[in-house]
DNA sequence: CTTCACTCATAAGTTTCCGTATATCAGCTC
DNA sequence: GAGCTGATATACGGAAACTTATGAGTGAAG
């Protein structure tokens, strides 16, 4: 067992691509090589570590065996940091211009980025975007975006970051409804309403619950983990749901429930990992997100 | 502008030896290459990226600009992951056999682990070490390590931590010094003596100014940020330092002062990335060190 | 001032690697 | 069961990439 050379960084990318699609051909497709040439690599690869097999060869495709699993994630932080380096790459050093990534909740990158980055991008016109939207707001440090917004104080020490305030939730519902349905006017009447709530998210299903003990997910006729969607049926009319403050304001159609008693505040901060710093662009675009949702915040309170 | 085809992987390879080492032979020498070849990926990889230069040619050897000196972190994090990977393949699935990366302080790495990992290996006796040694551990989600010991809670999500107990630190002299000096009566005697400690490292001189107020860093006769030198001074009889008191305990030349005034716990964790959990190996690495470092903790009590 | 050691660039030769074409096998539809 | 569509494996010719060889420039040492 001499000491192999080291494999050639391209194979892995092969590799990643195979396991993905589970074929040589697919894999092969995807990455504008030819079978063949997808298959001499996995080959090469098993050779260069070691000899173990990676993949079970059957006519229905190839089954990365146990090994195989076990790389994938290294393949993963591989291709996400070549990513981030083509991105960083994409406009010359100190001009303004551009991609950068942004991860952001469904809600926020829905309903709010899009207006802040138009104004961005007049400013700077060079600008480009990339949007990242997930609840589970992607990974900094595996450079799967450049800049992320979050609702949680970011723990990692490799991260600027910067909060931008508390980001108020109301109660709303659409007048619509109000008008059909009545309005309730203490916390127990809710139970007899239509309430739009979270279905599995257990940090969403504690928003409603500790506001009053008695709006358990049981209550909820409307459950879905996706707030975009209970963000449509509030304003759908469907009943009462939880809603950004700031982002209503906008709509003069939804009505706020219990301004006083509830009102559930989101920290949010706006991230980027140290090795941006230097960069121009990803700075221009951390301060002017730091501001704009800033404001943002401050119009909802 | 038209959309690049994406570069090979290789070619990232190559940026960051020709970064690293600021010349296209030497890089060329180290990956194994030629110099026209490492020049050739370069021109390559400077049109795939939107033909920006990525370096200025001299005779001298190639300096990177701005925008290469940007790009260097995110080829380091996949030279990482990369690393991490083959260190990955190098057992067979489900046998407790390939490479361990451990990432520990000096003193732990120099002094303590040797032992468990003799012990460690005639267990798996397929198992092999790689160990980094630095106080500023190396980044797990960078993948530098597998496995790390750390004397600070880990603040990560994607980590899999286990706290082994407190490290306690204690005052330590060599009998030669305490023959010659006097042994001292009291903290404030403690100024009369010859102190050995941090230099710079302001969490190392917090140490000892938390014991006694006066023992500010003006008053070190020897002043060094390494660990490994402090304890090589105490051994030598120089004067008066600060020592793991398991580790001392080993050599019953050294001499406790102050047992029950001075006694400095030092949190400590073992920690591993969670992509690893599914490696038998890792696994296996993680729980021994887990138990032997809990061992060694309460040898120090 | 010459020489040596180091650099990068270019041209020519050789090897390596990739793509095309073909054979084979499995599953699905008709 | 014939035929179609998906898969992998293998053979072979050609293009691409690497190596060798050479030239030119710079800086340090003798």
């Amino acid at each position: 067992m001499s000491e192999a050379p080291p494999a050639s960084w391209e194979l892995f990318r092969t590799l990643l691509a195979v396991i993905r699609t589970g074929s040589l051909s697919a894999a092969a497709r995807s990455l504008g090589l030819t079978q063949p040439t997808a298959s001499r690599h996995i080959a090469e690869l098993e050779a260069a570590l070691g000899g173990g097999a990676l993949f079970t060869r059957s006519p229905q495709g190839l089954a990365p065996t146990d090994t195989a699993r076990a790389l994938a994630p290294h393949a993963l932080a591989m291709e996400s940091a070549a990513a981030a380096l083509v991105r960083a790459a994409s406009g010359a050093a100190g001009e303004i211009a551009g991609v950068v990534r942004i991860a952001a909740s469904e809600v926020i990158g829905g309903e709010v980025l899009p207006a802040m980055l138009r104004d961005l991008r007049a400013l700077h016109p060079g600008l480009k975007f990339e949007v990242v939207l997930s609840n589970q707001p992607a990974d900094l440090l595996r450079r799967d975006a450049d800049i992320a917004i979050r609702m949680v104080r970011p723990k990692q020490e490799a991260l600027v970051a910067k909060k931008v305030g508390d980001v108020l939730l109301g109660l709303f519902a659409h007048p619509d409804y109000l008008a059909a349905h009545g309005k309730p006017k203490t916390v127990e009447d809710l139970r007899r309403h239509a309430i739009i709530g979270f279905d599995r998210d257990p940090a969403g299903v504690a928003i409603l619950r500790n506001f009053g003990a008695s709006l358990t997910r049981d209550v909820f006729a409307y459950r879905t983990d996706d707030q975009v969607a209970q963000l449509a049926a509030v304003r759908a009319g469907f009943g009462i749901g939880v809603c950004q403050v700031a982002l209503a304001r906008r709509e003069p159609k939804l009505t706020r429930l219990f301004p006083k008693e509830f009102a559930f505040p989101l920290e949010t901060w706006v991230t980027m990992h140290q090795d941006l710093r230097g960069s121009a662009r990803m700075r221009a675009a951390f301060d002017f997100l730091a501001d704009a949702l800033g404001a943002y915040v401050r119009a909802g309170r």
